[in-house]
DNA sequence: CACCACCCCTGGACGC
DNA sequence: TGCGTCCAGGGGTGGT
């Protein structure tokens, strides 16, 4: 669920709440969610966080030390910053069965910092995961390199040497990471709408003329998204437990058999499979030809 | 190389 | 009420 404007408006609360605070310790409850080495020192215990980043759907928390954890939410991950003395908001489900632990359901890694704070990484289906490197440059090296250009700082003849590489459909080829790093189900529908493309058009059908208005759209659509703090569809969260708005700005995405909500346009919002994946668009305002 | 099917996993929705 | 079934999907892998 977390795409680019979810995974940069947590981004953005992490960084407000954790740059300077010192990593005091931390608890692995499940092992297997992390990669890489996993002692105390790997997972930054000892330093200052000193900054936060992020590339695409990814993220990494950077220590003053050098050392650096990049950190994946998946489908259902999250990072949320709470105060230890009250580790879990009322209506949260708790654990059961993790001796000692009063931390939610499905926490699998727990950060304790300075100043009574915590950051938990939580994950029900266990898509997302924790990575340890050396430094950032190593997690980029090994990482980031191999991911497309950032979808909010990629520019026309990057995303169109990146689409004129392949004839598969349009929507494919956005939510390849390889080619722009960002974009997920939800977004590229909604994008794909705004630009009044097909989904399942070719690519190499495509003129270079479409690109850079492509992008445009692209990045008013992540920005605004990030403006409005994500899109909370289930239990999306930033770090600090706030949901967003923007999936009241969703035009095709969950709207399948209802009105297009474009003016003048009286069609109806279709779904079918594009890229293995469920995909809405409106077949008046997107056509094939 | 390009592309696709498949798999990982769990919670929620839905039908009986 | 409760159980079975299906669906959601990011990203890695292995097969065609």
């Amino acid at each position: 669920m977390p795409e680019l404007p979810e995974v940069e408006c947590v981004r953005l609360s992490l960084e407000r709440l954790v740059v300077g605070r010192l990593v005091a310790s931390v608890r692995v409850i499940r092992a297997d969610v992390v990669a890489g080495p996993t002692s105390p020192g790997a997972l930054l215990v000892g330093d200052r966080v000193s900054g936060v980043v992020r590339h695409g759907k990814q993220l990494a928390i950077v220590a003053t030390g050098g050392g650096c954890v990049s950190v994946h939410l998946g489908m259902s991950g999250q990072l949320c910053v709470a105060g230890i003395k009250k580790p879990a908001e009322p209506t949260e489900q708790r654990t059961t069965g993790v001796s000692g632990s009063d931390w939610p359901a499905h926490t699998h890694v727990v950060w304790h910092l300075d100043g009574g704070h915590a950051i938990r990484f939580t994950d029900p289906r266990r898509f997302g995961g924790v990575w340890t490197f050396d430094d950032l440059d190593q997690l980029i090296k090994t990482r980031w390199s191999r991911l497309g250009p950032d979808a909010l700082t990629i520019t026309p003849s990057q995303l169109w040497k990146g689409l004129s590489q392949t004839r598969r459909a349009l929507k494919a080829a956005l939510l390849d990471q390889h080619v722009v790093a960002g974009l997920g189900n939800i977004y590229v529908d909604e994008l794909l709408f705004k630009a009044k493309l097909n989904p399942m058009v070719p690519v190499d059908r495509l003129d270079r003329e479409f690109v850079p208005g492509l992008i445009r759209r692209m990045k008013t659509l992540l920005y605004g998204a990030i403006q409005r703090g994500g899109s909370s569809l289930r239990d999306y969260v930033d770090a600090e437990n706030q949901r967003g708005t923007q999936q009241e700005h969703h035009r095709v995405y969950g709207r399948a058999g209802l009105r297009c909500m474009r003016r003048g346009c009286s069609g109806w919002i279709k779904t079918g499979q594009v890229a293995g994946r469920t995909t809405a668009w409106c077949p008046v305002c997107q056509p094939i030809g």
